[in-house]
DNA sequence: AAATTGTTTATAAACAGCCCG
DNA sequence: TTCGGGCTGTTTATAAACAAT
């Protein structure tokens, strides 16, 4: 049908970079206006950690290595037994290894944030009264138990396009309750529809969320965080009356590809194996939902958002620049919450005020570095590819910004000393590996194997450092040129097939490098844990105190003491705790699983670091098997040039 | 151009199903032939593992703890480091955790299999003798000592399409050496010549290879294994003419696209950061090269395969037992020699006669279980889709073949028994969880960490174990229907966007689930490390010596101990230790890295294993992250009931 | 400024397992 | 009962949009 066009996704969801800014600011929150109110309850109680269902783990008062865990009587045993996992893995190995299991009565879990809360207790109630979840109000018991989960705030919700949704989600087909069937409707408005700028337009746009994203939304909308494929089909055709309008049937196709693709999604199997449920990997949920992507009444596109990033002290973020090439109208009221930041590099986040994000395309960068036409700074890339460094630019400009003592390793020419672990960004891929130094490992000690956080989690920085390294080197010095001819070829002659070699470029500003010694990559994202909805602060610091490594500067940040200084509180405590962990102390699993305990970060993140997220899994697997770091492993670690001197 | 037809992946890489026999015969080699030959030499020194540049490590003659790592001057610092952390890693925890690294001068690496030597050692000699790897003798050295990696065994070579191959990639422009620039030739046949069945047409057929394995065989073709994305791209043109005549540009979009996605492709750059290699990442490389997927002379539809697979006593293989519809003359010559097999589903592989692939499609099951028409019987299935059980069917039937402890653990009703960890399968998705026991892991405990091995290892087959018990348990029991309507829509209806969806089916046939009680599926695939090419066979089994936990029955066959007898020797010695590692005393990486030591596979199986390689690590990942397995945990066992007497 | 390299999303499609009528 | 079709799930291919170099 329909010519086939080739399948083009959604503009909004093009990649666009946000650039982050390089210089010194302290900033924080320069321009601040108020939207801190969001998630900055609930400071108390630093030893305690919430988890589903209101689950919660809190340090024993005199034991070291016990933890009490309070378990409400509405909680799930299987979230109670993700709690205890994830909390475990969190600790790592010198972790509490005994817990003490409690049953909660009432609602005295005052330790958790109320939505959480709400969410595991009273969630039945709350679906009346939820109206901003824009959901229409038919099907909302699908099945047994599987109840909405109410909006964590209301004043999260009540949202531009969401508000939008709601009116036309209930408007089509009001004969939908009883239906459970799949598609009951896309019969009738699909084909008549085909432009959606008309009377049903506005509310048939496609929405700016991947596939992805909407799944993500759609499953922890759910109380237990687990929605059947169907189920999945329904949420996105309620919330995006797109799907059931406008879209190609093979919508679902992709959903049920993303389903496959992205290992943050999970098929569990319910126990006695009638169904199948998706759910999200709990290391990698960070529990958004649709609510929570948009502020109250903001426009996406120009209002600040709600808890704006932090711990980057020089880097500002900025909206989207651009107003975005105002064409295709469908767009223009689609604005994603969420638009990818620069090149989907996700700072750490703490709670400031939203205006750190710069309001739209009026502001620039706070400090002019010199941009040509758009006002990106090739700050914080991500995707490196290659860059030119000669060995000299290298011990020359290594120690223009921060001086790590690894930073001079990773680079070091000669091979024994570069037993680095190949470098591996939080990306999906692109994990960086200087071949010099391949395969490090050499110690088969006993716990320093699988168990190597340290040097598994040091890898996962490694990227960055590299980058930072690399922005620091760039000298024009090639052996062989990957110039390639024209390729005169009469058929198609990009490699990458695009529909327009032509040169249509609306906006044909370029960017410039510039400053690239003092570019401030920050790449640490650590995830959360399902531990109630995003906007929960996170207490509970004491899980980060591992005795493993000295303290080693965070490479991710030009100076990680201004860093530290620059975060602003709710748990500076043992923050450096936890930055300790991110550079060297942590395993695999704590950057994964345990990262509930870092620095609270903005839900409006949710969807970057989902991909951040949803990869990091992939990278720390390699890191697992295929590196260990040679520093930090005490006993195991064998000196390369005494056994083989030839290799010297 | 050309209409742009929706992207049409080659169909024959089309799956299909390629039923294992699940009967009981013993079976092994029953109307074995002869091709035994290929890879069936150097039995001898069982403890030497060969790896990349003739690396070996051997165990020292009297102390366990050592090995002896002979180290040949040729080799690359970073293979040692690579081999080494690869025996780290298969070690284990356990394992020897010193090395004792000896140089090794010239030829006497009478250990590895000649050509991995070959390959480390005498390597540039190769190139020009090397005519069966059909690669046109210009543009051989296009890097500094980037050399191709000669074939392994002159046997392998001379192959069917090779030989298309190497006459026609010679022929159409000899004026290529200088020009290292990409598509220098596209221009001319591009599109006079777009139906390629014609006078070009049979040397530029599509590859029956994915892109995944074809750039596997142009990164293992060097000596280093690694190439940059331009050489990539010239491997491939130069062996595959198709895609510089007639493939649309896009193709290298795809080659980038399959390097990014698949994370057993990893980027490195190069010591001074100039250029960028792909690699592939060691312990998921089985050095597959395009000379041996071929089998010499055979043809590799009816022919038999050089090592067929065995460890599976009743499971048989097949080739493609159809013709497969000889529509499309493009396909014909172009058979695939790795079908994918019963989707993707690998079993482990010893050293046997070929013919225990049926050659065709004439012979159906040795043992009719009852097909329809298609002689596929529902044995090994791997992907499961929320099979039908009820509580009662659980209990009647869980205990119909094997009685497992842990078939009762798994489908177990009460929480408290159910501590199992979530099933995964090998794929690159599809780790079945049940949802009950979602995170069994309580124990923090010094090393069971993420060194977990032992439940890592034994989640890997969790969910070969879920299909038997699974298959055991059908009843119609359902709370809630996911019938849908027809969807009576005038826009398409499919889900899955088809091309067809009028039933133009030309075999009609359907398969009735046989014998369900009866399966047996393999689920185990271990992962070849990259020491020297697939063909070689592996001696050292000491490294899965482990002393974790007591040996278990496999769940994976119907007997284990049949299956050890079925094991044609070959290292049976130490079979049972490995078995034991597959089922639960080996670390992830075990499996993933230290696979070396299994059971000698067939290099056929590359292509097949190599996605779930590809996968592994992601599962393994979401191994070691989200679950321990509650026995074989020794002292950081934490009984639940002990703990939440009010969650029973 | 343009081409190359790399990442990610979208869409189509083939195919397998499972269920239901 | 079997069979066919629909749903679910996995994987590959292709196009495309960007980003970074």
């Amino acid at each position: 049908m329909t010519m086939r066009r080739s399948p083009r996704r959604p503009l909004i969801l093009k990649r666009r970079k946000l650039p982050f800014q390089q210089n010194e600011l302290p900033t924080a929150g320069s321009q601040s206006q108020s939207e801190v109110s969001l998630a900055e309850e609930h400071s108390s109680t630093p030893a305690s950690q919430c988890f589903l269902d209101g689950i919660r783990i809190i340090d024993h008062h005199s034991m070291s290595d016990t933890q009490v865990v309070v378990i409400p009587k509405t909680a799930d045993l299987q979230n109670v037994i993700g709690a205890l996992t994830v909390k475990g893995k969190e600790s790592g190995p010198q972790g509490p290894n005994k817990f003490i299991l409690l049953s909660e009565n009432g609602d005295n879990a005052t330790f958790c944030h109320p939505a959480a809360l709400r969410d595991g207790q009273t969630m039945k109630a709350e679906i009346s009264h939820n109206s901003l979840e824009a959901k229409p109000p038919n099907r909302t018991k699908l099945l047994n138990k599987e109840l909405e989960c109410g909006p964590l705030d209301d004043s999260l919700t009540n949202i531009h396009w969401l508000g939008k949704m709601s009116t036309c989600t209930i408007e089509p087909e009001p004969t939908r309750e009883e239906s459970n069937k799949e598609n009951p409707n896309t019969p009738l408005q699909a084909l008549q529809n085909p432009h959606m700028n008309e009377e049903a337009g506005q509310q048939s746009e496609r929405p700016p969320y991947s596939y992805m994203a909407m799944i993500q939304f759609a499953i922890n909308s759910r109380k237990d965080r687990r929605m059947t494929l169907k189920e999945i089909y329904l949420w996105i055709e309620d919330h995006f009356p797109y799907f059931r309008r406008v879209a190609k049937p093979g919508w679902k196709n992709s959903i049920r590809h993303n389903l496959s693709l992205h290992d943050m999604f999970i098929r569990a199997t319910s126990p006695d194996g009638k169904v199948s449920f998706w759910t999200i990997r709990p290391e990698a949920n960070r529990c958004l939902t649709l609510d929570q992507v948009y502020k109250p009444g903001c426009d996406p596109m120009t209002a600040p958002v709600p808890v704006p990033m932090v711990l980057l002290p020089h880097e500002q973020r900025k909206k989207i620049p651009e107003v975005r090439k105002p064409s295709t109208c469908s767009e223009k009221k689609m604005k994603p919450l969420l638009p990818r930041t620069d090149s989907y590099l996700v700072p750490i986040q703490l709670p400031v005020t939203s205006s750190v994000y710069l309001p739209s395309s009026a502001t620039s960068l706070p400090q002019p570095c010199l941009q040509q036409k758009r006002n990106t700074s090739r700050g914080a890339k991500r995707v490196r590819i290659a860059p030119k460094v000669t060995p000299n630019d290298i011990s020359l400009k290594s120690r223009e910004l921060k001086k790590e003592p690894e930073c001079v390793l990773t680079k070091c020419e000669t091979p024994k000393a570069a037993l680095k672990r190949p470098a591996s960004s939080s990306r999906r891929k692109q994990r960086l590996i200087h071949s010099v130094h391949e395969e490090p490992v050499l110690l088969c000690h006993n716990n320093t194997f699988l168990d190597s956080g340290v040097a598994s989690d040091a890898s996962t920085f490694h990227d960055v450092h590299d980058t930072e390294l690399d922005v620091q080197q760039d000298s024009p010095d090639r052996e062989f040129s990957f110039k390639t001819p024209i390729k005169s070829s009469n058929h198609l002659t990009s490699s990458t097939p695009s529909k327009a070699p032509l040169n249509a470029l609306p906006e044909p500003w370029k960017v410039t490098p510039v400053g690239k010694g003092s570019q401030n990559v920050l790449d640490f994202s650590p995830i959360r844990t399902p531990g109630g909805p995003a906007v929960t602060p996170r207490h509970d610091y004491t899980t980060f105190s591992f005795s493993s490594t000295p303290f080693k500067d965070l490479l991710l940040f030009s100076s990680p003491r201004e860093l530290l200084a620059a975060a602003p509180s709710k748990g500076t405590g043992p923050a450096d705790s936890s930055i300790e962990c991110l550079r060297g102390s942590c395993s695999p699993e704590l950057l994964q699983a345990g990262s509930t305990t870092a620095v609270n970060r903005s839900i409006t993140e949710g969807l970057v670091l989902d991909t951040l997220n949803d990869s990091l899994s992939k990278i720390l697997v390699d890191i697992s098997f295929t590196g260990l770091d040679d520093e930090d492993l005490g006993i195991a670690n064998i000196s390369w040039s005494e056994f083989i001197p030839q290799l010297k």
